[in-house]
DNA sequence: ATTCGCGCTTGAACGCGTTCAAGCGATGAC
DNA sequence: GTCATCGCTTGAACGCGTTCAAGCGCGAAT
């Protein structure tokens, strides 16, 4: 039933496919076709989609009409709904490749440090830098992205692959860092979401920053990353057993079901 | 009903008078037509405001047509569009309606506790009482709001009146409580900020929040604020001193500019 | 009394997202 | 060869948000 796969596997011949499963778990799954038939159905698929990101960084989102994406692709608008049924799945493409441009991105630049913080600030800033050319839409984009119903949510199921590639590598920012062997391991295996909610804030920083090349998200995340790594480093000392108990607790019971992870261990 | 016409006045702030086609200034101006002239005109507003807002709650917000607004107000759609530049304007009507309601309904509730902790939770629960009625299209409200371009963002400026407003209650929050004379001056003032941006956390809990008469996100409230009351508390302590000033830094650097305080202060 | 100006009002028309009944073409069965 | 099946394709049509040129009505000016 779903198409996430597919729609990571038509842009940039990676190999992250195999997820498709079948075994839905809401019977309405949205978005597109599920299994493609045939080669050309693939394609078809593949171009109308390209066609599509094109145009939405030519002329923006709104500006570009269905129409003008089936003309452009060659094909009617009725074979584009077939493929997508509602525009705002096209916006899907660029969520997925990002996510996969902005991993490898973040640990290639951050491979050469042990530091937390540092490892950290990378990480965001690779987000910042891949998803620069997308920002003059982001705010369409982030527009659907805030409808609970849309599956284009960042915490919906469908964004689920997406999601976890992001937090897998939020996991590798800790994991690679020194600080990691200091933590409580029960620690360690909840930061990486609560980094990832990080993230999430910061591109909602980013979403509403209007200064040139979005410096001041920069800086935001310059000035906020070394304080949130002072505070982990905090959860160290006994004396903060007791919040640090609670704090976990509240990740466990509030943030991680919101996200697709059940609150059963 | 009457504080319709009451809160679409608070905006008449200044110069963005003069019809739209005044000068090319910064974008659009408000969602709506500047100073009425005359007093059918304000009942020819409210009364579309009203039924729109009947209509919204009744069959939810997309179902409801500007034609059956229309229709349902006696008016033409051309008329509604004379008022409501577009359909999400309607919307700022259970924006502001709530706003006022939330203040007056958590002042009243808190009035009996010098408890910070206890005030906090009260004015948070408060707010999810009053917009139970709302929860089912605030899906779609949130959507519009998340739009940055869009003056029905909480951070915009339009949003600004009811922003304050909110902010204020905050303020209140804590100056009622036996904490905020232990607590450092400056950071007295700028928690009402920071606690406003608390409840939008929970706000986007609660707007993504399936579970029956969103148990879920008062739960949330209850767990989470004592351990926020415990944090602000915290702050009192000398060894915390850097981490504080480091705190307030980041606030007034990034987060108060955002919501519309100027940094210069 | 007549005219003028201007707020207010109208509804047809436009563009867009989306739907759907109908058609096409390759493959396989007989 | 004929026919049925089924994945894929079509484009006219629908409903909705929004726009706009045109009109209406009422007080002020003449």
């Amino acid at each position: 039933m779903d198409d996430l796969a597919a729609t990571n596997g038509t842009n940039t011949a990676n190999g992250t496919n195999g997820v498709d499963g079948g075994a839905g778990s809401p019977a309405e799954s949205r978005g597109s076709r599920a299994q493609p038939k045939t080669d050309k159905s693939e394609q078809t698929r593949a171009l109308i989609l390209e066609t599509a990101m094109r145009l939405f960084q030519e002329r923006g989102y709104e500006k570009t009409t269905m129409r003008a994406i089936a003309t452009e692709a060659g094909v009617s608008v009725g074979n584009a709904y077939y493929y997508f049924s509602a525009k705002e799945f096209l916006i899907q493409g660029f969520y997925d490749r990002m996510t996969y441009e902005h991993a490898a991105d973040a640990r290639n630049r951050m491979a050469h440090t042990r530091d937390f913080s540092e490892r950290l600030e990378i990480a965001l800033a690779s987000w910042l830098d891949t998803a620069a050319p997308y920002h003059e839409f982001s705010a369409q984009f982030f527009r659907t992205a805030a409808d609970p119903n849309s599956s284009l949510s960042p915490f919906s199921n469908e964004s689920h692959p997406a999601r976890a590639t992001a937090v897998e590598l939020f996991r590798e920012v800790l994991q690679g860092s020194e600080l990691a062997p200091k933590l409580d391991a029960e620690l360690v295996d909840l930061l990486p979401d609560v980094l990832w909610l990080y993230l999430m804030i910061v591109v909602l920083y980013w979403v509403f920053d209007r200064t040139p090349d979005t410096e001041r998200t920069r800086e935001f995340v310059r000035r906020s990353v070394p304080m949130a790594a002072r505070v982990i480093n905090l959860s160290r000392y006994r004396v903060f057993r007791p919040i640090v108990r609670d704090a976990k607790g509240l990740i466990q019971d509030f943030i991680l079901p919101t996200i697709g992870k059940t609150a059963v261990k």
